[in-house]
DNA sequence: AATAGAACCGGACTACGGTCCGTTTAGTCC
DNA sequence: GGACTAAACGGACCGTAGTCCGGTTCTATT
């Protein structure tokens, strides 16, 4: 977050530091919903404006309220233990990795739906971006040669589109174990699996 | 459109007209950003209620804006000339069925997003479902026997949503015919072909 | 410690989608 | 054709995200 060309200024650190307690404690209160910029900048005894200086916009800042699971999610799927970590097989870690991302989530819920409304289309992201690349590696360590690999990563993450699995929870009321076995099942084939 | 219980009345249907052509002239100046609903209401000369409690809200708007083409696509899918239509393996037809939805989605793009965003979640919107049990019966036509054909259907179709289509090729430059091409490559897996 | 200027602050302002409810009008029944 | 009712109408109103810019505060420099 903090720049590396120049050092934070004090003053917008207790600012930030404000906000993100704020925020907090708003979606503690009354859930995502009732985070709205204007309570926020009078829950925070701060202009409004310096929350969009900030942050960019509100996905932006849901962003940064996901900064720490997000991060610790990485931190499982890079270097934590297998099959989620490195050290199982291709196609065990794609199984694993759905399956984490889809309890991600649920858990995180409306937090992650908000935060994908950003302006910038929630494609572009640096998380997306990664977990694309991760699938992808995944599939041509499984193997699977695919004429456009990076389309194929990106479609298989489409299919773990918060949007759509919290839609199907919410909505519909399927099980987590129920999209778990449809993404064993999607990805085991297009690896080549039974 | 018109319910059956009862004809719409004169007024109602006068400025129903009124505002379909409106919009379709404010979109044809500006785009379908310019279509703002206190602009359609004055354009068309009508009170923005109306609007409304027409169409429900803008997104359902743009729905009916796209009913025409929604459902010539429709018919040339259910009725029209193989590969698209029947009379063709289930496999062509299910490649032939994202090659279409690719080239629909890409030629109205913004009327298309601004569709999506429904506040029902743009996956209970009638035509989704049609999409949904259209894939799911191609794929139980290919022998795909999977134990969540519905969930199947809908991860397929997720890759197929506009608004990541529409990012690959207006942010990334990516072809038309490399999503069909990454579409093919992904059925065809999970067809369990080559 | 004084100073300059960059960074930050705040809240009034805008544009938008959507709602509400008193008023008008179309269709119907006598 | 007059009266009645349900439906449609319209535009003021609300809450929202996001912008703008004059004033303020911090920090580096001397």
């Amino acid at each position: 977050m903090t720049p590396v060309t120049a050092a934070e200024r004090s003053d917008a650190a207790r600012n930030r530091e404000r906000l993100l307690l704020a925020a907090r404690e708003l979606i503690g209160q009354g859930g995502v919903a009732a985070l709205t910029m204007d309570r926020l900048a009078e829950h925070a005894g701060v202009g409004k404006g310096t929350i969009f200086r900030r942050f960019g916009s509100r996905a932006g800042l849901m962003l940064t309220l996901l900064d720490d699971s997000e991060a610790a999610f990485q931190a499982r799927v890079l270097f934590g233990p297998p099959p989620l970590g490195p050290g199982a097989a291709p196609l065990d870690r794609l199984i694993a990795f759905g399956a984490g991302r889809i309890a991600y989530v649920l858990e995180y819920g409306d937090l992650v739906l908000a935060a994908g409304h950003a302006s910038r289309g929630r494609f572009d992201v640096p998380a997306a971006a990664l977990w694309n690349h991760h699938v992808q590696m995944l599939l041509r360590e499984a193997g699977v040669d695919s004429p456009e690999p990076w389309l194929m990563a990106g479609s298989l993450n489409a299919t773990l589109d918060a949007e759509r699995l919290l839609h199907l929870v919410r909505d519909h009321g399927v099980t987590i174990e129920r999209l778990a076995t449809s993404w064993r099942d999607l990805v085991t084939r297009v690896a080549g699996g039974a």
